[in-house]
DNA sequence: AACATTAATGCAACCAAATTGCAATAAAAA
DNA sequence: TTTTTATTGCAATTTGGTTGCATTAATGTT
């Protein structure tokens, strides 16, 4: 792993993500940022920020990759990425829900990783 | 939802899926029926296998859409689609796991529905 | 069994997401 | 300031998936 260089584009990016706690799809990003950088750029500005550990991504119901702020927690037992993703069907935002998912012991399997979608409506959407 | 007619690509997809348990990816499915079939009658066929229950989908760690056999259950409660897929990371074999997973109540959302997808080495790919 | 109805197929064209190669650019190191 | 090397932009390509449409073939009806 190497160092990232604080570019223009790399400032933008991880501006972005400082905003607020959203799993943001990179097809956004790529829209987002089009006037201020090239599509490659998008993607392989993200690969970088994700394996620095600087950003996770899952890929969401509708296949897409998906980017949000920190790295996949280690809980303290050896069960990873136990942080469920939340998204929302109505409004479409989507994020990272502060709990843990127990996976129960499973007989000829081992567990790396996992990954857990949630999907449903946000307080927001409800009413 | 339309009657499915029993025509000879039909019956090659359904055996593939009574052969196994496996789930196979659509990408897989299209390779190995290529000189049978077109790649859009793989994709039409399994829609309509979908809707007709006789097989369920989801999403891979790759954004690559698994389809298997049987429907995503409904469980007693009013949680949904709660049985997770298996993926082993070595052989790449993709299965549905007999088990439930529980989601915890989260206070402000609402879950409609959710995709577990756990990674790791399956019994074949241990020693 | 023959015919009519309509679902299903094959093919070509298309679209969107993502990747690759490469020359030009700009951080960071010397 | 110069050198080194990561990073960018652009064009081209790959890949997964979809659409429109004419042709084919299940199935229902007589």
């Amino acid at each position: 792993m190497s160092i990232i260089r604080k570019t223009k584009p790399v400032k933008l990016i991880l501006k972005q993500f400082n905003k607020n706690d959203e799993a943001i799809s990179v097809v956004e990003l790529v829209n987002k940022f089009k006037s201020k950088m090239d599509k490659t750029t998008v993607y392989r500005i993200l690969d970088r920020l994700e394996d620095s550990d600087m950003l996770h991504s899952f890929i969401d119901n509708d296949g897409l990759k998906r980017y949000a702020k920190g790295h996949n927690n280690i809980s303290s037992s050896n069960h990873v990425n136990i942080h469920p993703h939340f998204l929302c069907e109505e409004c479409g935002t989507s994020s990272c829900l502060p709990i843990e998912i127990t996976i129960p012991n499973i007989p000829n399997y081992t567990i790396k990783s996992s990954e857990h979608l949630l999907i449903g409506q946000c307080k927001d959407c409800m009413n």
